[in-house]
DNA sequence: CTACAGTCTCACAGCGCTGTCAGGGTCAAG
DNA sequence: CTTGACCCTGACAGCGCTGTGAGACTGTAG
């Protein structure tokens, strides 16, 4: 299938699959007359970059993941790894969650606070 | 005070104060030197945007929220313009939450698939 | 053969900061 | 007067994508 109809059936923009490709993630054949050539194969893997794209993975830590994906190395040190990005993705999405929310508590300690007084904080001298 | 007395005070670097002021956040006085020259009220006014900043607020936001600090404005008005914001800015923070907790379990989804199982998901077909 | 749709590569733009560098003034102390 | 620290403006780079455009080729239907 060319890259115009896999990016139809996956909602990938023509532009991201070349840049996956770009990027290490994808290595479709090429016709003769340099046109890419995808199969199932691709397809799959496209929508499973997606779900981790979704997830807020980079695609350098993605990159990481697909070895194991692939099957192309030992299962069980991969596995580990895999497991190992994961972890650390999770990490550093639970970090983001916890700074996103104290900022919304300074925020809303601001609103609290401006509903007490006329203005926020302490006046500034002017 | 000069630029690097007032950076060293507040910890906002030189760079982002000059970027504060191209963003219309602060209008500190020049000398005849063409050197800025803070005073106590811009430095309070720096470090009230450094906490809306840490906050995740972007300065266009901040901005937004000014007037009402520096009450150049009506009050009641402004700080109806100012709850909003904040409001707004509440609302999207807490949906990048909602988005951050649903990747999270995705992964959390991926790892617990993958303790069953000695490969993510289903096999590719290669 | 002629359109026209599809593809190719290369490359620039933009998001919102933030650092850094260049080339050139200012100001205090020695 | 000279040195060194400090300041000025302007501009480029980089983060990680993502869109868009140019200029050129390919493939298919009429």
């Amino acid at each position: 299938m060319q890259i115009g109809e896999l990016s139809r059936r996956t909602g990938v923009s023509v532009r991201m699959l070349r840049y996956y490709e770009e990027e290490g993630l994808l290595q479709p054949s090429r016709r003769d007359s340099g046109y890419r050539d995808y199969g199932p194969a691709e397809e799959q893997l496209v929508r499973r970059i997606r779900v981790f794209s979704d997830a807020g993975l980079k695609l350098h830590a993605i990159r990481t993941l697909l070895p194991c994906v692939l099957n192309d190395r030992p299962e069980l040190e991969l596995c580990n790894e895999v497991r190992a990005t994961l972890n650390r993705e999770i990490g550093g999405i639970e970090e983001r969650i916890a700074c996103l929310e104290s900022s919304r508590d300074i925020l809303v300690g601001y609103l609290r606070q401006d509903a007490k007084r006329p203005r926020i904080g302490v006046r500034l001298q002017r």
